[in-house]
DNA sequence: CTGGATCCTAGGCGATACTG
DNA sequence: CAGTATCGCCTAGGATCCAG
């Protein structure tokens, strides 16, 4: 399964560096107000909704850098920011929504496991 | 997209508790030291070599309420205990491999905006 | 060997106030 | 409108010691 002369450490480290990033609170609510095309700053903290302005602009700015989001500031008055998934970031909608189809396929195993597991701490 | 009537938070629930179960720093390298069969509590520490006493417990907790780990305890002495994948656990194993493989196709890409952003914030 | 209990620190994240 | 700055909480996670 590992390749020889490989760690577990070095063989996941990819996956791990991938968690890193859209592992966190936010970042895949945000591919997925995204994905329908470009969002407005605000537009977006509203469709989340429960997001601080500051982890807003903190999941942005880290996606920007990842290659994953991309920035576009119109200079008016107020001025305009739009966001939008780069092809890097659309990319990344598949192996998500493959997540998301396990999830859903297994949300009731997994409660139902951890109402067994529950139980019998309970018990013991 | 997003089905009607649902907001973005209602929607991405399932791959959002996901991501909290195995978005932690471990969890991925447990399935993994796991996928060729049964191990001891020693050997998968052994195995992963930097992961603490601690939270190797942890996790391994996590997941066997989650149902993806199967704890067996041999009353021998000193003790035995087996960890191994349950069939929910072993079915985790595709889409992380899904993942794993978008993560190794676009490091380049990802590594490279890295830098490209950080040479841009460098000159402004 | 397996793991519990305790202490400690870094960092994620929210709340709030301020700026161009 | 789209941020930045500051504060403070809380939790993930490491180190260490103890126990069956």
């Amino acid at each position: 399964m590992i390749p020889e002369g490989q760690s577990l450490l070095t063989s996941c480290l990819p996956v791990r560096q991938l968690l890193a990033r859209i592992g966190d609170k936010w970042s895949v609510l945000i591919v997925m107000a995204l994905c329908d095309g470009p969002r407005r700053f605000n537009e977006i903290k509203r469709d989340i909704g429960t997001i601080s302005q500051r982890m807003l602009t903190l999941t942005l700015r880290g996606m920007e850098r990842d290659g994953l989001v991309l920035r576009t500031v119109t200079p008016t008055n107020p001025p305009r920011v739009d966001y939008e998934l780069t092809a890097l970031g659309q990319s990344l909608r598949a192996p998500l929504q493959e997540l998301g189809q396990w999830a859903i396929d297994h949300e009731a195993a997994i409660n139902l496991a951890q109402q067994d597991y529950d139980l019998r701490q309970g018990s013991a």
